[in-house]
RNA sequence: GGUGGAGUGGCCGAGAGGCGAGGCAGCGGCCUGCAAAGCCGUAUACGUGGGUUCGAAUCCCAUCUCCACCUCCA
């Protein structure tokens, strides 16, 4: 079986078939960087990460392409109000998205292009669209003109006389109200900084017209999927399917949108004041628990966030955790040329093949976990090794491969130097208690587990001793 | 007004004509000195009203409610 995928374009499952054999493009619309990050920014980035990573596990190569829209009218008028170069505080932002997708384990993308780094590609593209007739210069702004591109408004099924006119400009000033921008005049007031030479005099580019250059300067005239959030259909990937189409452009061959998170019902957005950090998010709960909440739902449906979603993540992340190590400390690690090419259950495979649907991915996971942990109490090691590459190497797909390193070193927060050292010393206690079990001596052997337990290390006994670990965050 | 999406057990969420996904919480049991972890078991679930069908959460009709995009938005 192979990968389908429901391209957003035609509503409906296609067979995946890349444009170069073993190879996939992706463009990915990245953060416009004029605040901090919040829950619902990273679902996106997830989602496409699951895709790139089962995309990479199915035998692909893959070039993901994800932007930085670092000059816009918000993060001009932010950083003015602010007192700061506006340069400084996209540049300020956009260290804090790569830190919060760097703090969930998104990979790092291919390339990650900024706007402003762009401006012949942009320039190149607008006049393209002027010479064939697609659109105009006035005052020194350019707009597409949208009734000169028939195909307008293809993407999102709308018709040209039901759409609401483009406000970012005077309705005189263009030919029809609903053209939009592709590069806009400099206006008094405005930075110098922030306007580069055109043939149309100084400006900067309009929003969509940006990710049409970037995408067609890494990823070609046409390419495999164009992604980004549900909410930037339209007008932002009509305009940029139209932009790059009427040039000439092949563009996407399919597109793929995630959905958002609510909270109550409601989308999650700065402007109705409900988005909620990362950063808060953060403080109590582990970024890996935060990654598999926002990877266990699948993609294209709404995730309800409340306060118990972290709580629930986190018990999930415990249980992969705790099998993972137990497992490992009876059988041994796999290496990674086992993990690598481990077969994954057929279940997996066709869930994540179809649609990546992860929520049924995951429950077989669990099933595996289930039956890994039962093979433990067993004494079964075979089948407790069976289980572990398995458990692991699925896990791995999702990004939440408790072994791998990124979540590693974050459990313990600590050094292995460090971590050994505390072994040390807590291995005197789980002796100490060991004696004093062996005499039946319950009262000591429970105040050290208390008192351990006051430390944040967990005792655990199993038939073959004791064992610890730390105690969640949460 | 236009274009879409959604209503599933206490909660989160899959599924999309016929064996009650999975997780979290709860309850019972096993294990344990007690715990923890783990395992086993445990649910009159599919907004409402009709209809089609041997059989519907899944198809059809009607209806109610909620959400989103058409402003910046992942």
């Amino acid at each position: 079986m192979t990968l389908r995928l429901f391209d957003t374009a035609t509503r409906e499952e296609r067979e995946f078939a890349p444009l170069t054999p073993g190879k996939v493009g992706i463009y990915l619309c990245g953060p416009t960087v004029q605040s901090s990050p919040h829950v619902g920014h990273l679902r996106s980035a997830v989602a496409f990460d699951v895709l790139q990573r089962w995309l990479e596990r199915s035998g692909y190569q893959v070039s993901m392409v994800r932007n930085v829209t670092d000059i816009d009218d918000k993060t001009l008028a932010k950083a003015a109000e602010a007192g700061w170069e506006w340069w400084a505080w996209a540049l300020r932002y956009e260290r804090e998205f790569q830190a919060a997708y760097a703090a969930v384990g998104v990979k790092p993308p291919a390339a990650e292009p900024r706007a402003t780094g762009h401006i012949p590609e942009i320039i190149a593209i607008i006049a393209r669209l002027i010479d064939n007739g697609h659109a105009y210069e006035h005052g020194g702004s350019v707009y597409f003109d949208v009734r000169s591109y028939a195909a307008y408004g293809s993407l999102t099924r709308q018709a040209l006389e039901d759409l609401t006119p483009a406000p970012d400009a005077p309705a005189d000033d263009k030919r029809d109200p609903r053209d939009f921008a592709l590069w806009k005049a400099r206006k008094d007031g405005e930075p110098e900084t922030a306007s580069w030479e055109s043939p149309w005099g100084r400006g900067r580019p309009g929003w969509h017209i940006e990710c049409s250059a970037m995408a067609q300067r890494y990823l070609g005239d046409e390419f495999d999927i164009h992604g980004g959030g549900l909410d930037l259909r339209f007008p932002h990937h009509e305009n940029e399917q139209a932009q790059s189409r009427a040039a000439g452009y092949g563009f996407a061959r399919l597109w793929m949108h995630s959905a958002w998170v609510t909270q109550s019902g409601a989308k999650m957005s700065k402007s109705l004041g409900n988005g909620l950090l990362v950063s808060e998010v953060l403080e109590p709960h582990e970024p890996a628990a935060l990654r598999l909440a926002l990877a266990a739902v699948h993609y294209r449906s709404m995730l309800e966030y409340s306060p118990s979603t972290l709580d629930e993540a986190s018990a999930q992340w415990a249980r992969f955790q705790g099998f993972v190590s137990r497992a490992t400390e009876r059988v041994g690690a796999p290496t990674s040329t086992d993990l690598a090419t481990a077969t994954l259950p057929e279940g997996f495979v066709e869930a994540m093949n179809d649609d990546l649907g992860v929520p049924r991915a995951l429950a077989v996971i669990h099933e595996t976990v289930r039956a890994g942990n039962a093979a433990l109490a067993a004494g079964d090691d075979a089948a407790v090794a069976g289980a572990l590459v398995g458990a692991r190497a699925m896990l791995d797909v999702l990004g939440l491969d408790p072994a791998a390193p990124e979540w590693a070193a974050e459990r313990a927060g600590a050094s292995d130097t460090a971590m050994a050292a505390l072994d040390f010393l807590v291995r005197a206690d789980i002796d100490a208690r060991a004696a004093a079990r062996a005499s039946k001596d319950w009262a000591t052997a429970d105040a050290i587990r208390d008192r351990l337990a006051g430390a944040g290390i967990v005792i655990e006994d199993a038939a073959d001793g004791a064992r610890w670990s730390l105690a969640a965050d949460s």
